[in-house]
DNA sequence: AGTATTATGGAATAATTGTTCCAGAATGGT
DNA sequence: ACCATTCTGGAACAATTATTCCATAATACT
């Protein structure tokens, strides 16, 4: 009956996501996007909206991507405890030259608008889930609760400062050994306790 | 001879430095920041110049506080070198209802602009600056050249990540309670090889 | 007090922003 | 092959952006 869509929204939402990941909200220009998109203003218009719409669609995409990840790795029955961690941190910062550096999650709490703040909660509730999946990996390895959440925070805290690290410059495989440090460091602690 | 400047030069861009730092360099008009600093376009045009000064001047008089503070505790060679470190994360991280959340060194990292692109090597000489004072203290708790190295860096990234949490909206008591632990922690690791 | 000098406020400008709209192109079903 | 439907590109729009400019107000010195 009607004309079908030329391109997949699942693809233009994706670059349009490293767009605002690379620049920021505020510094992505409508045109800029489109350019990036290869798709015209009406199409952008008609099949996903505004720009609010875009971002809140990027962002949504984003999150869903790493609470995947989360799922596979840190809440995965099946790997060792110490394993999930170890690869939930090697994939997340694994060299990737196509992805632009840092954290979408992350850039965003440093930026203010009126749709950023709306959106704040839900970016608190994926990092969340991914301090809780810590925890589970912790109240694993260790027997006193309260380190274990105490331990949880710290990684989940280094893991956002290690996001800034990259867009600081610092290698990957720098910010990676790190986190990986800070794990055995706490994972240690853990067995001297024990 | 000349009429004199109705207006304090440092005390205006205090007051622009604090509105880069809630809204980010892109999301502040000048017309928001005339607003706050009270102002008019000419007078902010004759004395420090267009946005792009404005912004330099603001972001050097944060990292110039910063410095200051780094110089008074972690530098400090009349401190115990466990109270360097303690001394500079309760300044760093203690509520203060007047000034805005986070840091405008790690804001402006997590954003990505013609210009902030030129400040991040200056950004990153700050942050250096604060690692190398928490090497220092860890120089004089630990034997271990290469431990001290390490927990500067989890420090540093701690920091970093403890930045995020506050934008996140972590009161700044729990942010900073974090950091301290770490730093215990990483001190014990320390009496604990010597 | 007069005058030279400079800050000030607001109008004016040009560029860019996000958004809407419309004519035409392209397609799937009949 | 036609037609209804919907996507597409670009023009058009209003709002906001950063910046410049000029006439006026205000001061310090003689």
């Amino acid at each position: 009956m009607a004309r079908p869509q030329k391109f997949d929204e699942n693809v233009i939402v994706t670059k349009a996501m490293m767009y605002f990941w690379e620049h920021g909200y505020s510094s992505s220009s409508i045109q800029a996007l489109l350019d990036e998109m290869g798709i015209s203003r009406s199409s952008l218009y008609n099949s996903i909206g505004d720009k609010d719409a875009l971002f809140q669609h990027c962002l949504a995409q984003f999150q869903s991507g790493v609470e995947r990840l989360i799922q596979a790795t840190l809440l995965n029955d099946a790997l060792p405890s110490k394993d999930r961690a170890v690869q939930f941190l090697t994939l997340s910062f694994s060299e990737n030259p196509s992805l632009p550096t840092g954290c979408l999650m992350v850039n965003t709490l440093c930026e203010d608008d009126a749709l950023l703040a709306e959106l704040k909660p839900t970016i608190a509730r994926t990092l969340e889930l991914m301090e809780s999946g810590f925890l589970a990996v912790f109240e694993d390895l260790l027997d006193d609760k309260n380190h274990a959440v105490q331990s949880a925070r710290l990684m989940a805290t280094q893991i956002k400062g290690a996001r800034v690290n990259q867009r600081q410059g610092i290698p990957s495989s720098d910010v990676l050994n790190d986190l990986l440090v800070l794990f055995d460091c706490l994972s240690e602690r853990a067995a001297n306790l024990k």
